[in-house]
DNA sequence: TACCAGGTAAAAA
DNA sequence: TTTTTACATGGT
């Protein structure tokens, strides 16, 4: 058992910020105060435990099984939980704001969570098109069970080298369209040839990122912002065709009703550079919030 | 039962 | 060049 410690940037809400992705993905979290995830150190499926031992400053402390490559488990574990984010500079513009201002203040260290690998949020991406959350995480469930390794009680996502050599019928079977199970097992394929370098990603602008997302097949606009933003935390960048953020803004923003994906942009740009966190923070009151106790503007 | 849900590529006009 | 269409599952 290893035991490593992370200060995060202040603040971090660990609890709050599981909170809101469980409400994303209806995974049933059995104890609020710890999150646990499998992930891959060196390749090797590992179930990493995540607790908040103080608040101000945020310590966080992680556990788990994997005795080697401790460099990488806190890597990966800061990556997950996006520990070095600043919210700071955000929390500064979105107090001139009479709405976010009161949101910022009820979600005060709100962290968005990241998947563990870029090829996941690939996939997430795609199955995600079109039809609605609860029917992707099915799909993907099936996916995960059918392709990935059980650690414990929890499923490490599959690798893309599982993934590129799996029948694109087995992926059809998940409940994949023929189209998407053809972008996945693509995908799957080119990242394991690496002709789509994901670990170069990190290292580039969002427009690069964005650029070479946007030739692959099966990544159209709004899932190149998606990756961008949920999984690469690039808190500038707005998936603006999303029906979320669109009903979102619309409510908390505007008149009500659903926006254009224009319209979004012209009510989110007070908040630049941080447009991708200010869209991130409404999503997560309003999934947080019963009723909707913000009146529209 | 319909209809819509955090889009995309390819066909048709 | 712009517009229309097919697509998968799950919730209401």
């Amino acid at each position: 058992m290893t035991v490593l410690t992370i200060n995060p940037v202040a603040p971090h809400d660990l609890e709050l910020s599981m909170r809101v992705m469980s409400s994303f993905a209806p995974d049933e979290v059995k104890d609020p105060s710890v999150l646990r995830v499998a992930v891959r150190i060196h390749g090797e499926p590992t179930v990493l435990e995540f607790r908040q031992r103080h608040r101000a400053p945020p310590v966080i402390e992680v556990h788990t099984d994997c005795n080697k490559g401790v460099t990488e488990v806190r890597r990966i574990a800061k990556w997950l939980i996006c520990a070095d984010l600043d919210l700071q500079p955000f929390y500064r513009v979105a107090l001139s704001h009479p709405v976010l201002a009161l949101i910022v203040e009820e979600l005060h260290g709100l962290k968005p969570m990241r998947p563990a690998s870029l090829f996941e949020m690939l996939v997430i991406a795609v199955t995600e098109q079109q039809i609605s959350m609860a029917a992707a995480y099915r799909i993907r469930h099936r996916i995960v069970e059918s392709f990935g390794d059980e650690v414990d009680d929890l499923w490490a996502f599959p690798t893309y080298e599982r993934l590129a050599e799996t029948p694109i019928s087995e992926l059809i079977k998940c409940g994949l369209s023929q189209r998407k199970a053809e972008y996945v097992g693509r995908l799957a394929y080119r990242v394991s040839r690496g002709l789509l370098d994901l670990e170069r990603l990190p290292t580039l602008s969002d427009e690069e990122v964005f650029n070479i997302l946007f030739q692959e097949r099966g990544i159209g606009p709004w899932s190149a912002d998606y990756l961008l933003i949920r999984g690469l935390s690039r808190p500038d960048r707005v998936p603006v065709d999303d029906l979320g953020i669109r009903a979102i803004a619309g409510r908390y923003l505007g008149s009500g009703q659903r926006l254009t994906a224009q319209r979004v942009m012209r009510k989110l740009s007070s908040f630049k550079p941080y447009r991708g966190l200010a869209a991130f923070y409404l999503l997560a009151y309003a999934r947080l919030s019963k009723n909707y106790p913000l009146t529209p503007l």
